[in-house]
DNA sequence: ATGGTAGCCTTGCTA
């Protein structure tokens, strides 16, 4: 089973990038983050047409996670679990021939001396919750998304001047080991162990061309699903074209 | 020191 992700910042502006990467790596499960639409304006025919359902959270403008695959969706949970007043459509889980697949789209947390810094550590918080309440089932589950964390310096092109992002403050990062410390295996970090290896560059400032980027985009394994894991990496071509997002596919596969 | 890009819609906000 082939597990991707990919933040494709506005599914709508991205819909031929999204179809000809369902054409060429044929994902049996594609977790999407950033679709910027509600579900109801979700592009699902497009899907439908190369064989792909659909399971969609979304809202206007922000936000919004989906899950693609060639089969369907069981159990699915809308919503990270542990707060019933977070409107903002960032996390959806469901089961596909005996795996647990969750969309993640983790907040940004910046400016760090706002409530975005303290929303994004509560969001944690309850993520690391729901992690737990997944292992007591001793089932294989793959955590898949925009985690908007650099777990470590060798994932971000220049340490210094992120040290106070909230992508590398220490409270998120202690927060990211301690979900990992719970036994989760990082798919990317089985295979590779070379340094600036990256998921997201900016637009600005060529930062794609001169291969300045950050590893934010993560596929955390249970136990389960680590022992079954063949492959994992990260697809740069679709990052490449023109319209491009400014995030890239990783994928792994179980 | 600033602005640089992209996508949404609110000509500002989020990233």
């Amino acid at each position: 089973m082939k597990v991707a992700s990919w933040n494709v910042n506005s599914v709508k502006a991205r819909l031929p990038h999204l179809l000809a990467f369902l054409k060429e790596s044929e994902p049996d499960v594609l977790c999407l983050q950033e679709t910027k639409c509600p579900a109801a304006d979700f592009p699902r025919l497009e899907a439908l047409s190369l064989g792909y359902h659909v399971e969609a959270l979304g809202q206007r403008a922000y936000n919004g996670v989906a899950l693609i695959s060639k089969i369907p969706a069981q159990e699915i949970v809308h919503g990270l679990p542990g707060d019933d007043g977070d409107e903002q459509a960032r996390f959806l889980e469901a089961t596909f021939d005996g795996v647990r697949v969750a969309s993640i789209y983790l907040p940004n947390g910046n400016p760090v001396d706002t409530d975005k810094f303290s929303y994004k550590l509560a969001w944690m918080e309850r993520l690391y919750a729901r992690a737990g309440e997944l292992l007591r089932r001793e089932m294989p589950f793959v955590l898949a998304g925009d985690y908007n964390i650099c777990p470590t310096d060798e994932d971000v092109y220049d340490p210094v001047a992120f040290r106070d992002d909230a992508l590398c403050r220490i409270e998120a990062r202690s927060r990211y080991r301690a979900l990992v410390y719970l036994g989760l295996y990082d798919a990317y970090r089985i295979f590779h162990r070379e340094p600036n290896r990256y998921t997201f560059w900016d637009y600005q400032a060529g930062r794609w061309h001169r291969d300045e980027g950050l590893r934010i985009d993560h596929l955390l394994l249970s136990p389960h699903a680590a022992d079954r894991v063949v492959a994992c990496d990260i697809d740069k071509r679709p990052r490449a074209k023109d319209r491009a997002s400014d995030h890239t596919p990783i994928w792994c596969e179980l």
